[in-house]
DNA sequence: GGAATTTCCATGCATCCGCATCGAAAGGCG
DNA sequence: CGCCTTTCGATGCGGATGCATGGAAATTCC
């Protein structure tokens, strides 16, 4: 195994500081108008586009951990926001289902979680290039080793 | 403020996703084999390549959060890697050097953190793609409105 | 010089995460 | 069927994080 290049490094260190900062961008702006993370509004939009679904496929869709997606279905469930109930054909699980509240949280999210991106990625991105950099990050957002 | 483009929420899942994955993967690896967390490199190497230095520097040079590198100096000072020395000229704050530990500690995690990053990025960007890659991230690395 | 402000670092508290593990159900296999 | 392995989801526990705040020293301003 080589080492890295300096350009690997380089592309290491931009790729880190660049996610980390447009996430806390993010973060903060839905936590400043008193709106919930943005992993809620992925669990919001994948159980809304996908429908409802059980944790596992919810897992695998978003690539969290199992015992983080647990708990965190677990405080949406408490804020209301979805619903879990048994699942036909397997007593193991459950089966997720947005509540209205669930429906008009995501839409309530969109709006400021959007202009979060804009302001983070979007207005600091040539169109052209934003294209360019998902066509880059594409391999890097797969599984390693699969 | 426009809302996002396609393009600009094709990169931005992308750049959270790739940016996950790659740390996850190099967190991961350094912990299979016994060493502190990749944050831990981050500020041993500082320390080394700029010299002693306070706590405050430290931040602005690896834009972390006031707290957590307080409380990150705590745990790698409880584990031998690092002092903290009253600041001569600031009775307020204190010096951070490196001790021995410390530097062979960095020195023993660079062999490690190096093949993961190869392994998580290297090993999967093109040469030319990865210069192309770190020239797109560097606008988004920089802070927000500054 | 003295008061108000700002900078520097630590910390209480609640929350969240990571790891390991557990209980229960499903599936595989003789 | 009875046993063994795998999958599904929850959770105890220690530790890390985020937020707010605190205290102390430095700086600014009059």
């Amino acid at each position: 195994m080589a080492l890295p290049a300096a350009t690997t490094l380089l592309a290491w260190t931009r790729l880190l500081r660049a996610a980390d900062v447009a996430g806390q961008h993010c973060a903060a702006t839905l936590r400043t108008v008193g709106l919930p993370p943005p992993e809620w509004y992925d669990v919001l939009l994948a159980l809304e586009r996908s429908g409802a679904q059980r944790p596992r496929d919810l897992q695998t869709r978003l690539g969290t951990e199992q015992y983080a997606l647990s708990r965190l279905i677990e405080r949406m469930a408490k804020a209301g926001l979805v619903t879990r109930t048994p699942c036909p054909d397997d007593a193991r699980g459950h089966t997720l289902a947005l509540t209205i509240q669930g429906l008009a949280m995501r839409a309530a999210m969109w709006p400021i979680y959007a202009e979060a991106i804009e302001t983070a990625l979007g207005a600091r991105v040539a169109e052209e290039d934003r294209a360019a950099l998902a066509r880059l990050l594409a391999p890097l957002a797969e599984p390693i080793s699969g």
